[in-house]
DNA sequence: TCGAGCCTATCGATCGATCGATCGGCTCGT
DNA sequence: ACGAGCCGATCGATCGATCGATAGGCTCGA
């Protein structure tokens, strides 16, 4: 059974990949075992159900999302700082862990109740952040925009494609792609401020911290 | 079996509907003939496989996306039209066909791969009439943009999630959604100068007729 | 006009394979 | 001696797909 702490990790570690790239209804118990070096039964000895084992994966990913996301908005007040910080961070976690946050953004809907309202209650925590940053930005005159809700919705999606493609041994660096992201991200909200580069540092510090990777 | 003009209406509305909410993995084939007022042995006198059912209903997106593109970019010689009328097309084609485009978007994995390499050429083949309109609107100096290719997959992506949100009985009329996204595009881009009305609806016709919709 | 032949559309029943999950039992280290 | 870790065998259910059959309509030649 799950323990508190978090499901072995090898089993997260093959689950989480098998579902990002086959998808979960793609992915068999027996893959998984034989993914995780283990037979399909023994795999219950550290899970609960097939959809225990994804709701875990994405309540995980989701809270290490939302806290990075707190500490961002907690320390910075100029919104378009922070709203380049939010981008950083998003496209860093993308960049990072994409077989987390594609599950994360692919599979709410093979959830079953009531699990997908909390994975989806900690997701609208999440993006509620970005809301407040373009609504401060544009009660104090830095983004023009239109429909702050339109703009929420295409910043995010723009970001999150990042995990369908990037490779960090391709050409560009991790601190390119987050500064190319953020100069688009303030670009598209009307703002020529150029996002400094010590902000977006910080924003890749907080991914490597909260999810546990060398920096 | 399927004819040379595609699949029974019926099965084909049917399949697209349930592929884009439950995923081609997560719709039996019981489910798709319930949904479409057959028995699953009925099915099978409309169709190949499933895996061919998908196979025609992405090959068809693709190619009606693919031609409306062309169209576009040979009568649009402006780099900076020309980008605006391919995302207020993406948009449009996104906002009047989610269960279609989604289907395109998410499930290429779930293709095997005669099929899969034959939609992957149409999809690339789509996105370079965005890479020359971004190319040329560099040549021309008109867009400021890091590296070209991050910038195509961005605003891609940033257009392709109104599938997963938009809905027509809400506040937000096409037009002004399209505006809105071309307008968010452009800037990003680092260019000031406004799409026209004119140059979106025309993208908003094109999507009507190639997918034979009331105007 | 009739009926043989054929085609389309449909179905109930069923195929073998695989699904997610469980059982009882084995082997260790403590 | 006991529990954590592990597995072969197997469960009932469901999967995608196929079977043979039926009913109705169209087109012929006689």
């Amino acid at each position: 059974m799950a323990l508190t702490g978090g499901t072995e990790p090898r089993v997260r570690r093959a689950a989480v990949n098998l579902f990002a790239d086959k998808g979960f209804h793609g992915t068999g118990i027996r893959e998984l075992a034989q993914a995780a070096n283990l037979s399909s039964a023994s795999l219950y000895h550290y899970m609960g159900t097939k959809e225990d084992l994804l709701a875990g994966i994405m309540r995980d990913a989701l809270t290490r999302l939302l806290d990075a996301a707190g500490e961002i908005a907690g320390s910075t007040a100029d919104p378009r700082a922070r709203l380049a910080k939010l981008v950083a961070l998003h496209v860093c976690t993308h960049a990072l862990r994409p077989a987390e946050t594609q599950v994360v953004d692919n599979e709410v809907r093979s959830l079953s109740e009531p699990a997908r309202h909390e994975v989806v209650r900690l997701r609208d925590a999440y993006e509620e952040q970005w809301a407040l940053a373009i609504s401060d930005g544009m009660a104090a005159g830095r983004f023009v925009a239109g429909d702050p809700g339109v703009t929420r919705r295409a910043l995010l999606e723009m970001c999150s494609g990042v995990a369908r493609w990037y490779s960090p041994h391709g050409a560009l660096s991790l601190d390119d792609l987050a500064a190319q992201y953020a100069a688009l991200a303030l670009r598209a909200l009307g703002c020529v401020d150029r996002a400094s580069g010590a902000d977006l540092a910080t924003a890749g510090e907080i991914v490597a911290r909260v999810w546990g990777l060398p920096s």
